[in-house]
DNA sequence: GTCTATAGCTGGATAGAC
DNA sequence: GTCTATCCAGCTATAGAC
């Protein structure tokens, strides 16, 4: 009675193929015929395991999402103080993200096309995203009542953390192009990132 | 002999159409007969126009890019100093993609899907990107080396910028969301952000 | 230049043999 | 569980009337 979790090869096996096609090329582009070729079976045998095209995206999708928000709420409800918080995020993204380069775009082009899912995940996920910003809000402020950063709007602050990490992973084709390298140029800019953004934020934070 | 340029309703009409519905949608999900509904017209009225949807495509897309840089590259090579420039480039690119809200994410993600397309452009365009980079470069260690800024690396900094101005738009639905706010809120963030950036580019950058 | 009708293809989904 | 064969809807593209 207890599911197979070892033998369904195959399953995994479409599942990675799926994500692959999906994340690389979105849902429309992206054709049962390639994905069945990827994972070595025919058409039939994935409707057979997941009966519809649409069912096995929200699968991809959902986990995507996942992955992409994976580690941050973590990180912004431990203790630590604001400067770590700060190195910590940019850190953990960039490393996500230098593993996962297509994950960002492929997130937020279906999120565009469709909002309402954020809402939906996040409301099986459990807590509300606005109180990551509220944790993170209070933070900002009590270190500026103590005078220990200079004054700015946490929402900002926020946007402008995430901005510096994800934004080059969706622009990689064009950055690429005006520093005139290649894949393994772009993966070494973005490893002198992790500390040079953190360095940038702070520098920028101090009274 | 002439060419019309005013008579064609039809032409433009189409056009507009089809700017909307492949920003939108992108190549994959767009329908040829969403563009015609959209545009008033039929689908064989496309093809009449523009041949085939490949085509009306490449005609969009070229001048999404162009509108997306449009501008960007005056700013770089005016006689501006640092700040001034900082200051024109944030505002010019999130005054230009409040009005285009969804430029970034359809350029950047059909520019992930062909990389190829970016070097045709850039090369159709006369110079190439990575000269905006030099001159921006070159302005930014002469800062540096007069003393009049902290040591930064030129193309960590110019990476910066851009992300901050660009990636809130791409990330609209998960901020709209995190910060429980609509279209008009949203816009107001930005709005504000305008000057906000900059200050805190120019904090990060004081000795 | 614009329409209707339709050809022709692609791709998701199902039936049925093994 | 996996395959081949096939169905059928949806879409691009074209032909031909007006």
């Amino acid at each position: 009675m207890v599911k197979e979790k070892l033998d369904n090869q195959t399953e995994k096996a479409i599942l990675e193929a799926a994500g692959k096609l999906f994340t690389r090329k979105g849902f429309a582009a992206a054709r049962m015929e390639d994905i069945a070729k990827e994972a070595g079976i025919n058409r039939a045998l994935l409707h057979y395991y997941f009966r519809s095209k649409e069912k096995m995206f929200d699968l991809i999708f959902d986990q995507r999402v996942n992955e992409f928000f994976s580690g941050l709420g973590e990180i912004m409800f431990s203790e630590k103080g604001l400067e770590e918080k700060i190195r910590a995020i940019v850190e953990h993204e960039i490393t996500t993200l230098s593993a996962h380069p297509d994950l960002p775009i492929f997130v937020l082009q279906e999120l565009n096309q469709n909002p309402q899912r954020f809402l939906d995940h996040a409301g099986k996920a459990g807590a509300h995203p606005s109180t990551l910003l509220k944790k993170f809000s209070a933070q900002v402020k009590d270190e500026i009542k103590k005078g220990k950063i200079r004054n700015v709007d946490p929402s900002q602050l926020l946007m402008s953390i995430m901005s510096m990490a994800i934004y080059p992973f969706i622009a990689k084709p064009i950055l690429k192009t005006i520093f005139e390298t290649d894949e393994q140029g772009f993966n070494l800019i973005m490893k002198k990132r992790k500390k040079e953004v953190p360095d940038f934020i702070l520098s920028a934070l101090k009274v």
